[in-house]
DNA sequence: TGCGTTTGTATTATACAAATACAAATTTGC
DNA sequence: GCAAATTTGTATTTGTATAATACAAACGCA
């Protein structure tokens, strides 16, 4: 088990690391930064060749003084495709990218009417992976895999409890791969999880690689990602912060949970009827402040900074980052949180950067995606005991 | 870097690993359990006798049917010392523990009337391990390192903020080198930090080392055990729970944080003035309850379950290991909080174990020293990027 | 006593990275 | 122009891992 095998795959991964940054660089690059010969990167990179991973960009390097130019490699975004499906109460999102996270191909499915019946969720879930490749057009062998974005609670491969959906304990993946008639993998994570993860991929700085997403909705969901990896709970939980009680009474009534003093209830009062909401709730970002409406922004920061205050804390994130559809709304509060948090921070936290995610509502998808693919850069499993 | 070199310093530190659980076993066990061959585990046994860590106890295994018997090795308990030095606002704690945790010396130093005077409490430090070491008479060489406690927030070797010492901004780690005049490596870290490390490394059964440790003292510190390590903040922060804010009105006034309402302010009325704290809450354990003190307690076991509440939603600990002097007043109130928890989960989470820590006063100083011993256990460094 | 079984180690085979060497590709200096 | 210097990438050799194999030692069992 612990083999020299392990070495090898150790030094490729480690250079598909480097190379993740999308910057094409030469062996001679890649060993300085890794420590290692040149003759050793060549081994791996010829490896990497070889799985179409890597790819030999026939370029030489812009000279820097003397000597032979290094020839250029870069990952290969063909190398490898990954389908990631995001289901809401509304419709199933689903994406289709390639190694360097662009999206070949796209659809969206309403399952607006249906979507408290997991049987038929599950059977337009599983028509999916085939239509994309087939839309994308790309070698259906290079897909590594399927994975599924939900809200609520799963765990090992179940949806043990998704309340906007009203599902209880679904065997998702049970059901995925018999539906599906293929040997694609299927994973499933949370909706929050998935979204942190578009986000670090997304950073092109890996010092963004450390985040603390909160998902406001409805209902708030977090997830924590710890250099580039999500930190789970014992039982792969945690990151259910919306049900924080953070004041009232003493007493649970749960009254004055985050998510009832920070999600988007307080909002609704101010969208037209027919308007969905989260375009509804778009459009306040630049509605004039009437007095009632200021009022439920003054006690929105509040909570959100109380929130955001606990959170930091407990987790020390390096970076607050926002998504969902009320994140729109929160540069109108930024400020107003950010001072709470500076006042009542204690000794040595300092408040970290709070960003709106850059996700349309593919964003989870885009991130269920990334998520396999971020396997592809995890050096060997810990051996572990 | 990646060399051979370091697959061998894998299987070394796989075999510590098993042999961790201090049940003797002889190198075809470890091999069976490891799926490496008995002569991959006879060379790390060779390399790890030669560097003391390990024994040969000339013992033969039971045998459980035909055949050689093997030879059983186990950890040497003499290979490795760690010293932990526990600063709090009336004394130093100090301990010099072996490989196999057993405390080799012991010393407790007064600094209630200079607490507050961070050169001359480093400077007591400074002195204890020679002290330790001449005590307990181990070879000095194989002292493998010493580590600090500290009630406050660290980071980097400074002590950031303790304000129970009335200490801001302190670098202990440089101080301590310089006053020690030896080579001995000099850590430092949280004081719930250290009593969590305690806590696992005690644990016998490895299910233990996921673990959610509250100091309960005059404020509320945690640290968060993942797979026996300490999960750390982006900034080496984190874990200061007690600054959770969890009632009151909206507002941050922070009337109603975590250590407020949970701390052991509340039951301050009830313990004789000239009796230390810690006493004097070991006594109400015992105490009839007087319609004040019971309403006491039923405050408290709100306030706790409350936070615990929000801890379990945000982390998912597998286990909660309650320390501190406050500790030993839990089991008056452990089914109220546990039915509490119980009806306020929700669907998909369970009301984890809840203990008490059975350390005493040196409990976070054996905690530190445990510390510096997990580092022999640590699987090499990632090679990141 | 002899056979089967398990252990521990010695030996050999194989796989990996490091060290070395060298040809190829380029700049620099004259 | 052209040689020297420099850098790159790879082939070869060397050292050191583990795996595979073989075998002697130590034991139970009949």
């Amino acid at each position: 088990m612990t083999t020299n095998s392990v070495l090898r795959h150790m030094n490729a991964v480690r250079c598909l690391r480097v190379l993740r940054r999308d910057v094409p660089l030469s062996r001679a690059d890649i060993a300085r930064e890794l420590s290692v010969t040149r003759a050793t990167v060549g081994n791996s990179i010829k490896q990497l060749l070889a799985e179409k991973l890597v790819i030999d960009l026939n370029e030489s390097a812009e000279v820097n003084g003397a000597g032979r130019p290094g020839a250029l490699v870069s990952l290969n975004p063909d190398g490898a495709y990954f389908i990631g499906l995001d289901i809401s109460s509304a419709e199933i999102n689903a994406v289709l990218i390639d190694f360097s996270m662009r999206v070949m191909a796209k659809r969206i499915v309403s399952i607006a009417d249906r979507y408290h019946e997991p049987a038929r969720v599950i059977e337009l879930l599983a028509a999916l992976p085939k239509e994309l490749i087939e839309i994308s057009k790309v070698r259906a062998s290079r897909v590594r895999g399927v994975c599924i974005s939900a809200p609520g609670i799963v765990r090992e491969g179940r949806i043990i409890s998704a309340p906007w959906l009203n599902w209880r304990d679904v065997d998702v993946i049970s059901a995925m791969s018999d539906a599906m008639r293929s040997s694609l993998k299927v994973h499933i994570c949370n909706d929050a999880v998935a979204l942190a993860s578009a986000v670090a991929a997304d950073a092109s700085e890996s010092d963004l690689s450390d985040v603390l997403l909160l998902l406001l909705a409805q209902g708030i969901g977090s997830a924590h990602l710890r250099q580039g990896r999500v930190v789970e709970g014992a039982h792969g939980l945690g990151g259910e912060v919306g049900h924080m009680v953070m004041g009232g009474q003493p007493g649970m009534a749960a009254t004055h949970t985050f998510e009832i003093l920070a999600g988007y209830q307080k909002f609704l009062p101010f969208i037209e009827q027919h308007v969905p909401i989260p375009e509804g709730l778009a459009k306040l970002v630049t509605l004039d402040g009437s007095p009632s409406l200021e009022k439920a922004l003054s006690e929105w920061a509040l909570a959100l900074a109380t929130g955001f205050l606990n959170l930091i804390h407990i987790l020390d994130p390096k970076t607050i980052v926002l998504g969902g559809p009320l994140a729109v709304l929160y540069p109108r509060v930024s400020e107003r949180v950010e001072n709470l948090l500076a006042e009542n921070l204690v000794h040595g936290f300092a408040v970290p950067p709070i960003s709106v995610a850059r996700f349309g509502g593919d964003g989870a998808a885009i991130g269920a995606a990334a998520l396999l693919r971020e396997s592809l850069f995890d050096l060997p499993e810990l051996p572990a005991i």
